[in-house]
DNA sequence: CTAGAAACATTCAAGTTCTAAATATGGTGA
DNA sequence: TCACCATATTTAGAACTTGAATGTTTCTAG
């Protein structure tokens, strides 16, 4: 019982849209939320990425745009008084990130903020876990 | 054998930002491709969803966007000949947004190549299946 | 039936995000 | 050393987004 090719490519079509779909709740989430901190969308979801010092070149991947546009954002992080560039201990070409006291402060806020009512909070731990397994089989195989 | 809060919001952001993670391998795919027929991603969203016959308002909603965003878009497709805005035949507020003969036929061109190499191409048929039940649940119980 | 509220589309202003190309500087290996 | 790669930034231009305001038209409560 396979399924006719026509209809696979809608199907495939569908899908798409529902991760997009889902993928437009989180980001309005994140949005939201950032919002009431006083940042964009993009000054959250870098300073969420700042796990740890980074290099711009690191944080641009874990944002996932160009180095070029992590400067804009760093830029703006940078007047706000929430992240420092220091000269990178090993590699003088690189710049090393560094959250600010107040810039960490934020971050916890922000993880907490995020944290609450979140988009996948319709999904039990289990199904998270299965979404995840697929999520990252679909990445990983193409 | 329960999972503590801690590690659930940690396993809920890389959930997200797997999600994201795909998101933007569609996001990508539809832009390369997009390229290849003089679009951009914006455009070739509008040309995907235009299944028929709609409004400004119906477009945006299935865009995920504003109306006055539409509108922009809406713009450089009538100037490239690929859709027109005609008067609505009941509400004369609305327009009736209508492919040309040169849109339909390019949207044709656009989905067929959408398809090709698809983003989720990873996954069986059945792991597609559930991925979509997963994705509804999540979009829908919120 | 009429006045007020709501809906549709557009415009405008301001800002954010993105790409692409160019630049300056520093590292690296033949 | 010298040619080549990497890092970060700058710049220019475009695209995208939001939010508010506007002009029509429709709906609806009274």
């Amino acid at each position: 019982m396979t399924t006719p090719p026509e209809s696979q490519a809608v199907a495939e079509r569908e899908l798409c849209g529902l991760v997009n779909g889902l993928a437009q709740q989180i980001a309005n989430h994140v949005r939201e939320r950032a919002v009431t901190l006083g940042l964009t969308s993009a000054q959250a979801t870098a300073l969420r990425e700042m796990t740890g010092p980074m290099t711009m070149r690191e944080l641009a991947e874990r944002m996932s745009c160009e180095p070029s546009n992590a400067t804009f954002v760093v830029d703006k992080l940078e007047k706000q008084g929430l992240i420092e560039r220091r000269a990178h201990p090993t590699d003088r070409r690189a710049k090393q990130l560094v959250l600010t006291a107040a810039g960490s402060t934020l971050r916890e806020r922000l993880l907490e903020l995020l944290a609450r009512e979140s988009p996948l909070a319709g999904l039990s731990t289990q199904q998270q876990r299965a979404l995840q397994d697929l999520l990252e089989q679909a990445i990983i195989h193409r």
